[in-house]
DNA sequence: CGCTTGCTTCTACAACTGTAGTAGACTATA
DNA sequence: TATAGTCTACTACAGTTGTAGAAGCAAGCG
């Protein structure tokens, strides 16, 4: 079944705005984009659009209005990103893409010591 | 300097076989691309050309043969990429990635346990 | 009832991607 | 030198993506 989803930029902060808040209207998908993405309110229907014709949302009507439901389970979306850019950015190695998340700011000492030791005994 | 660069796919592609060898020419790249990608040598060429002109790549000339050379140092464009999804895919956090690291099936029972640790003593 | 508001469906359109084919140039070879 | 092989530079072309405008229809308002 529909797993391997691919989705665009766009669709994704769609997607995301969804799975924040749904069922939700076109107009209440807009108000949970992030700040600074502003678009038409058309951009955001079409992209809707696109994404119930991937059957990545599913799309009712509410007297003429349309209410949208995820179809596309977020874990699922993330993980199958997750996993390809494991395959095409790491080449399908984990240790390259932790050793990133090791570099990463937000990292207390604490876990970038237990990183590095997950890391170490690996080899 | 170019460091917010974006490849499509076969960029990625293109990119990992030249990381792997290089200078290489395109018939090089060829044969470093994945058993299982089997392009138009031409379909490289192109590729190659795109890559040039957005600055990815150098081309040289050894005769009447191009010669190519990364301009983008994988590490770059891996960290670009990771920052990308983090922010797309996981909406900023660490994280619930580090969730999918841990399911998996690679890992050792004992990476496993460090992972759990360094999750759970998170929040 | 005509106007404003809000929502819908269609249509648009350029840039980017995936994937080549073609034709021209040069070279080694029979 | 005619022929085959290998490059290169151009051109192609459909599908996807980003981003939206336009026009149509229903409901409330004055």
């Amino acid at each position: 079944m529909g797993e391997n989803m691919k989705l665009s930029d766009s669709e994704w902060q769609v997607m995301n705005a969804l799975w924040r808040k749904h069922p939700a209207t076109a107009r209440e998908i807009e108000q949970n984009l992030p700040e600074n993405t502003k678009w038409a309110y058309t951009t955001i229907k079409t992209l809707l659009a696109r994404l119930v014709s991937k059957k990545a949302v599913a799309e009712s009507k509410n007297g003429n209005t349309s209410v949208y439901e995820p179809l596309l389970e977020k874990k699922q979306a993330r993980k199958s990103a997750f996993r390809t850019m494991i395959n095409q950015v790491f080449e399908g190695a984990l240790e390259p893409m932790l050793g990133l998340v090791a570099e990463e700011k937000k990292l207390s000492e604490q876990q970038r010591r237990l990183l590095k030791e997950l890391l170490d005994n690996e080899e």
